[in-house]
RNA sequence: GGGCGAGUAGCUCAGUUGGUUAGAGCGCCUGCCUUACACGCAGGAUGUCGGGGGUUCGAGUCCCUCCUCGCCCACCA
């Protein structure tokens, strides 16, 4: 600890921007975020691992309030596991960001007036790496804002030499197993980015356009049967220039006398072959006929190649008509050159002029678009390496079917395994210049095809020369071998994977369950042989007010950072920790951070207040161990906050849950259990707020007034018991709990070390049992009640008289008076009145009058409703009659032709107990009349 | 078209195997600057649990049906 955080007073008000950079300077110095890979149980230490590899942000991001939730929800799971005692180990790192990190750089080559291309690709890719070094990474330093405690000594990063070597080494390994291929096929193609595109890479939207239905002049000699034109309908008029064939299905009978003849592509010119194929075409969509475009369509690729067709293309890598290969002159040179969505206008105009356009009718059909700079995507026939993932998926699948990996919240198991189940083969080659290039080489003299580990420079058939394939791969690529690259995967005998793989729990947002999760854990079996994980939680979108999504394109985000300086680090992470609720979205409002960020700025407050009240009241000398305390000398406040602080113990434990299974297969019982943040943090305020500081806190008072043992016993308690309180919470507000923490009195003088690195609470059974304290809390709350309901001013003291139960004479009862009494003092204290014993001249039995002092106030035993002046009414006493009474009808019933034994049951009058409207219609009273009644039919009366 | 989910207080959500008066946070109302805290204290109000039907002594919870939203996947041009 710092001298000066020691001996500072508490000041009035907590300042969290000045304590927060000191405090994450301290833990980051003294090394307790750095995991130890020989303390692991696996590499022979003591300490289970605990493991958790952040999802990389992009390397040239910066943090946003995703980010924000992302990270400070692996930061409460990383702090609990450590405080727990698990070797834990919270690795960050940073993704190269294929074609997200190649936009930027284009970008700005743009406003230099260049291209890539201009520059080259060696100039390039030093210009991006040169970049990335400068200002890449900015996010890792943004996260020790708000707390995040990574051992960063281990920071990865997907492009750094060690993850080039794992991504080498994955991609050979498939290739030699089989299962890399190169195929030749119609593949999502980005003309902007100029690259092709996985599946998932290529977002289907649903979007209002328009389809066109275009007529062919079928050829055929006049008089013969079938129609004279066909009519098909395109979205895409501008790729009839590639068409190759009209299909039509085999049992259509509007096409039958066609089939084999030709019809003439207008524009083109060309005359197309009539087709008859029953798998690519729908007779009842439509005219029946379909145009076929092998070359920029992947369904008709699949006709083409059935058919033997030939494949033009018509369109540029950049979406301009062109005269590409097989096309030989389709495209009109009043075309060429034209972007396609140009093209398209112009085709329709010329359709138009030659009166062979039918019809064009308003259509919504599926757009795809760039997930990185939202082009329309173009179908585009091309070389591309392929991973086959059917193999793949299936121990991933089996990994979820046999419990070993556990989704939360559950609903996303059923997508997880519905697209695994669907899987196809996924496209890993890019044509981009930023990323691992593929380990691919071509010979060429003898055309051989290699896959190397290392580069090589001729070719190991024929020694002629050979070139590397220019692509690079998917940038996901590196991303799935991440829980194992990181810990020095491909070298088995590395100490950090042999200490930390399988990790735990991986966090993220739904978004990327296919393009990450799913692949990491098909990765993880693939390579390692076991899953990377036990755990995948799923967490909500960060949205504005009206659940749109927060984006800095939209406008509607919130910089953490600003937050941090506004409300403090750990205002912030309460916030979003409290309002994750298991699978919630997290609302927040970007115009209004008072608003969303006040409750955590409070209960930050509110703990800096019960702090300062300790110490000023308590102060800081050294207290005795809880277990130095003779257990007499507790009294019912104490034992009462001991107790509740073993509940909330166990609720906050309760809550985060099993940290992992037993025997790596989740238990159906355990299999939910956990993760349950916004209940953690919940119950650890709740015991906070409304047990220690508005009861404990307020009982204590005068006991720390006072002197002698008491006081003695009471600083113990409360030392103890706030202490407890810090190390629940600190998982969530890591900052203010460790502030506080150092200036806690110590049971010894000894340090106390930093709370980091504390003792995660366990209940202590020693206090397990309910306390009395409940009947003078509940005395206490009925007293105000009653003084706010009966408007008592608040100067106004009153006086409540204690006495004796008249009629209640269970051992219970009698007990909760003797205790009331006891606690008189106390009482007094907390509801602010005057208590009088019972004495002469009051009436117990019908209540008593206005006391010169005010309203006065007759307490029962087993208190829960006091009625001044006019009557007394125990409702527990009422209710449980009543429920007694419902339990032998519900048995009479049962068996059946019982009659009514209860005389007198029905005519009870339930008036007196009647205090509200509310009450009047309380169901017991209700069902118990509804039960009589159908006692009566039953019984035939 | 396939898969998944949601509808409970003004808002965001809990509600475990059916079982006392359906809960929490925020918001709202009333009264209080009570010597840790007005970033606070005390008290309070608020629900046809989407509609309809059914099973049951008893349904927010189970079954059927309808309505309304949302998400993911998908090669009907």
């Amino acid at each position: 600890m710092t001298a000066t955080r020691e001996n500072a007073e508490l000041s009035p008000q907590y300042d969290a921007a000045a304590n927060e950079s000191a405090i994450y300077r301290e833990w980051e110095e003294s090394g307790v975020f750095r995991a130890h890979a020989d303390r692991s149980r696996r590499a022979g230490g003591d300490s289970e691992p605990f493991v958790i590899v952040m999802p990389p942000p992009n390397v040239t991001a910066v943090l946003h309030m995703g980010h924000g939730l992302n990270n400070a929800v692996q930061d409460v799971l990383i702090r609990w596991r450590r405080m727990s005692g698990d070797e834990a180990l919270w690795l960050p790192g940073t993704d190269h960001a294929g074609i997200a990190t190649q936009n930027v750089i284009e970008k700005q080559l743009v406003a230099e007036g260049q291209t890539r291309f201009d520059l080259g690709r060696e100039a390039f890719v030093a210009r991006t790496t040169s970049w990335v070094e400068e200002t890449g990474g900015t996010i890792l330093q943004q996260l020790r804002a708000i707390g995040a405690s990574c051992d960063w000594t281990r920071t990865a990063y997907t492009l750094s030499p060690e993850l080039s070597e794992a991504v080498r080494e994955a991609f050979v390994q498939l290739y030699e197993r089989g299962l890399v291929y190169r195929g030749h096929r119609v593949i999502h193609w980005c003309p902007r980015c100029l690259t092709s595109l996985s599946d998932e890479e290529a977002e289907h939207s649903e979007e209002l356009g328009k389809l066109y239905h275009v007529r062919y002049r079928v050829n055929k000699p006049t008089g013969a049967a079938g129609p004279e034109c066909i009519t098909v309908a395109t979205t895409r008029p501008e790729t009839m220039l590639g068409d190759v064939a009209i299909a039509v299905h085999p049992d259509d009978e509007r096409y039958q006398g066609v089939v084999g003849a030709t019809a003439t592509l207008p524009i083109a010119n060309v005359e197309i072959p009539i087709i008859a194929d029953a798998e690519g075409v729908d007779p009842t969509f439509g005219t029946g006929a379909v145009k076929i475009t092998p070359a920029h369509d992947a369904d008709d690729f699949d006709v083409g190649k059935r058919h033997n067709l030939p494949m033009p293309v018509i369109l540029s890598p950049d979406g301009r008509m062109e005269n590409g290969a097989d096309a030989d002159h389709r495209v009109p040179d009043s075309l060429l050159g034209l972007d396609r969505f140009v093209a398209r206008e112009r085709v329709v105009e010329m359709l138009r002029e030659i009166d062979q356009l039918d019809k064009v009718e308003p259509y919504t059909h599926g757009v795809r678009h760039c997930y990185r700079c939202d082009s329309v995507v173009e179908p585009r026939l091309s070389d591309q390496w392929f991973v086959k993932m059917k193999p793949l998926a299936e121990p991933a699948l089996a990994a979820v079917e046999e419990g070993r990996i556990r989704f939360l919240p559950e609903r996303w198991e059923a997508v997880y395994i519905n697209w695994l189940v669907g899987i196809r083969d996924w496209n890993i080659s890019r044509q981009l210049w930023w990323g691992h290039r593929i380990p691919i080489w071509y010979c060429d003299d003898c055309g051989e095809i290699t896959a190397s580990r290392t580069d090589i420079d001729k070719c190991p058939k024929c020694g002629g020369k050979v070139h590397q394939d220019p692509d690079v791969l998917d940038t996901w690529f590196s991303s799935w071998l991440w829980p194992f690259s990181t810990l020095g995967w491909p070298d088995k005998s590395s100490a950090d994977l042999r200490a930390f793989y399988p990790t735990d729990a991986l966090i993220t947002a739904p978004e990327i369950l296919f393009f990450w999760v799913s692949r990491m854990i098909m990765g993880g079996f693939a390579f390692m042989g076991e899953t990377p994980f036990h755990t995948v939680y799923l967490h909500g979108t960060v949205r504005d007010m009206q659940h749109v999504k927060m984006s800095k394109s939209l406008g509607n985000g919130i910089d953490p950072l600003d937050v941090v300086s506004l409300y403090g680090a750990d205002a912030l992470r309460y916030t979003v920790v409290a309002g994750l609720g298991m699978g919630a979205e997290l609302m927040l409002d970007p115009n209004d951070l008072e608003k969303s960020f006040a409750p955590g700025r409070n209960f930050v407050t509110k703990l800096w207040n019960i702090g300062r009240f300790l110490l000023s009241n308590a102060g800081s000398e050294p207290v005795k161990a809880l277990s130095d305390l003779h257990d007499a000398s507790l009294t019912r406040s104490d034992r009462w906050i001991l107790h509740r602080l073993n509940e909330a113990i166990g609720e906050c434990s309760a809550a985060l849950g099993p940290p992992r299974p037993r025997n790596g297969v989740w238990t159906p019982e355990e299999m939910r259990a956990g993760l349950r943040l916004s209940e953690f943090v919940e119950s650890a305020r709740k015991f906070v707020w409304n047990e220690l500081a508005d009861w404990y806190v307020e009982a204590v008072k005068p006991r720390l007034a006072g002197s002698g043992e008491d006081r003695e016993v009471a600083r113990a308690v409360l030392a103890e018991v706030f202490g407890a309180s810090l190390r629940l919470l600190h998982p969530v507000v890591p900052f203010i709990t460790e502030a506080l923490w150092s200036r806690l009195p110590t049971t010894g003088g000894t340090a106390r070390g930093l709370i980091v690195t504390a003792k995660w609470p366990t209940a202590n059974p020693i206090y397990s049992t309910e306390s009395e304290f409940e009947i003078v809390r509940e005395a206490v709350m009925a007293l105000r009640q009653l003084r706010a309901e009966y408007s008592i001013p608040p100067g106004q003291a009153v006086a409540a008289e204690l006495m004796p139960p008249a009629y209640a004479t269970a051992t219970k009862a009698t007990d909760a008076s003797r205790i009331l009494l006891e606690e008189a003092s106390l009482i007094q204290q907390l509801a602010r009145c005057e208590i009088t014993e019972n004495g002469p001249g009051s009436n117990s039995d019908t209540g008593t009058h206005a006391s010169g002092k005010g309203a006065m106030i007759i307490l029962t035993a087993g208190p829960r409703l006091f009625v001044p002046l006019g009557g007394v009414i125990d409702i527990d006493r009422e209710c449980a009659k009543a429920r007694a009474e419902l339990d032998k009808l519900a048995r009479q019933l049962e068996s059946l032709g019982a009659r009514l034994q209860n005389p007198g049951f029905t005519d009870r009058a339930p008036a007196d107990v009647v205090k509200s409207e509310k009450q009047k219609e309380h169901d017991w009273t209700r069902r118990r009349e509804q039960l009589a009644e159908k006692v009566r039919s039953l019984c035939g009366s």
